[in-house]
DNA sequence: TCTGGCGTGAAAACATTTTTCCAAACATTG
DNA sequence: CAATGTTTGGAAAAATGTTTTCACGCCAGA
């Protein structure tokens, strides 16, 4: 009767023969909707399937598990396991050094901010932001923190190559102002501040969203206030064993949105870099 | 405090900055874990996330809903609205985003990049290096190039924060015989150089060589001439589904060299991180 | 038609969870 | 450095959830 499968779906196919018409009526109904059937109380997921609570009771035991709470956390644990799902192949991320060498866990840490950024991360938000980056129409504005300014040098940059009318926002805050002058409607700002949060970059979405900018935010798992006035807000990993935060997330988050941005306008771009090789090839020219 | 967001993620994220320091706590922890860590009872919810009980209770009704119970029962339709279908709702997860997504994809490579560079890293040089960076007898320079340009920038600002005597070498080639001339011997240069690499780059470090500095270069697989000079060599990998190179490897190698540097000289790191803390929070008041 | 076994759910007994209240710990301010 | 307000978790009370018991109805076979 009981077996040792490992999910409740196998267990549930390996004993449906021995199961009664009601029981089979709630076997059914939580494989339809699984694992969600199954993970409300005992009352309203019998009261769901349309059978007594003491039907579900006799069951799970018929499966193998002492009760409904250890039926219930057993579907937990699937579940969880499920969700680190695709990322997980970090296992294999380690260095020839030592276990406990700082190079092991920090990488240990990277993968799982990764992970947890992809998992965290919403794709139609995604691919809106993308929207907004790619339309040339809206000039695009970059500006950081005391520590993300190096990000959106980075991002300034790439966008470049990629992309026309794009302005970076130095980091003198004294300047802003002047800016959001020559900011228009429909305009792109894509705001990176993550902790501690700064001040300034929250004015300045204001008042960028004031003149009815479009505001991207990058910020960390914690979320900068910023959020409250972005259109869409990107929330990246950072935690490693360290002082500091790790940007490597936020990095890797930034780098798909040039690539997807670079994707959605190719021919555009294809030409770009190609005359972008051909300066620098007469630049080295001269550089030698 | 309460909003008509709908998934509880985003309740958390757009109340997050009204939760006290335990309501953090347990709202990381579900963020980290969704919605897994939020779908046992309160009870053994409270303590995965090391909270007391009264401290969720707490958090959710801050968050809009009634009571534990009715928190519970959002979550849940959550889950049963993202499991029912692609189509049904937007799947807000990059993993359930299909498999050709730009996201997934670049993940994957990512992914990839990150293993590569680990299993090619030889631990003895990271930890020579690391021996270098964190001797504050030896002067520090940081150099990039105009991709890297960023990267250095990044270096710089963390470097600054966990040790002193540091320069950043600006972007500027004509000035680098000027930093040279101030260069003593046994100091160190930090080199960045990715392709397209750059000519500039390799003079400056064939000059700092001729005055006896240790050069450390950060590369890409295919490694700068540089390396021909450089004490120690770093090779991060850089594919990507995209006509440039990911930098996110070349990132998670410098946070890691800094993470080293910081731990290999605590004492001194933790003295000047409270300092800094002391200074920013003196000109937040400023800022205000 | 009776008898015995099985499946079922109402309801009682029991266990756990959820909420509320309060005092201690903590941070903040004058 | 005391006064004040906020945050926090322990513990009891209230509410729910889980298990067990038991009686009823159904059906097969004598």
């Amino acid at each position: 009767m009981t077996t040792d499968a490992t999910t409740v779906r196998e267990r549930i196919r390996a004993n449906f023969a021995t199961l009664t018409q009601s029981e089979r009526k709630f076997a059914t109904a939580l494989l339809d909707n699984y694992p969600a059937a199954g993970l409300a109380s005992i009352t309203i997921v019998a009261a769901n399937a349309d059978v007594s609570t003491p039907t579900v009771a006799r069951m799970v035991q018929k499966l193998g598990y002492k009760g409904y709470p250890q039926f219930h956390s057993a579907l937990l644990s699937e579940l969880e396991a499920k969700v680190s799902g695709p990322t997980q192949r970090r296992a294999d991320w380690a260095s020839e050094a030592p276990e406990s060498h700082l190079l092991n866990r920090f990488a240990g840490a990277v993968g799982d901010n990764i992970q947890k950024t992809l998992a965290n991360l919403n794709s139609t938000a995604f691919d809106a932001a993308v929207d907004l980056l790619s339309d040339t129409d809206r000039r695009l504005y970059v500006v950081g923190g005391r520590i993300t300014r190096a990000l959106a040098d980075y991002a300034f940059t790439h966008f470049q190559a990629v992309r026309k009318r794009i302005t970076h926002m130095t980091s003198s805050s004294a300047t802003w102002p002047h800016y959001v002058l020559d900011m228009a409607e429909g305009d792109v700002l894509l705001l990176f501040d993550v902790r501690r949060y700064e001040t300034n970059l929250l004015r300045l979405a204001e008042l960028a969203k004031a003149h009815g900018v479009r505001v991207i935010l990058i910020t960390d798992q914690w979320a900068s206030p910023v959020s409250a006035h972005a259109d869409h807000s990107f929330h990246c990993w950072t935690p490693i064993p360290s002082a500091w935060d790790s940007n490597v997330a936020t990095m890797m988050l930034l780098e798909a949105l040039i690539a997807a941005t670079q994707e959605a306008n190719w021919p555009e771009t294809r030409a770009r870099y190609d005359q972008l090789d051909e300066i620098f090839d007469t630049a080295r020219l001269f550089g030698q």
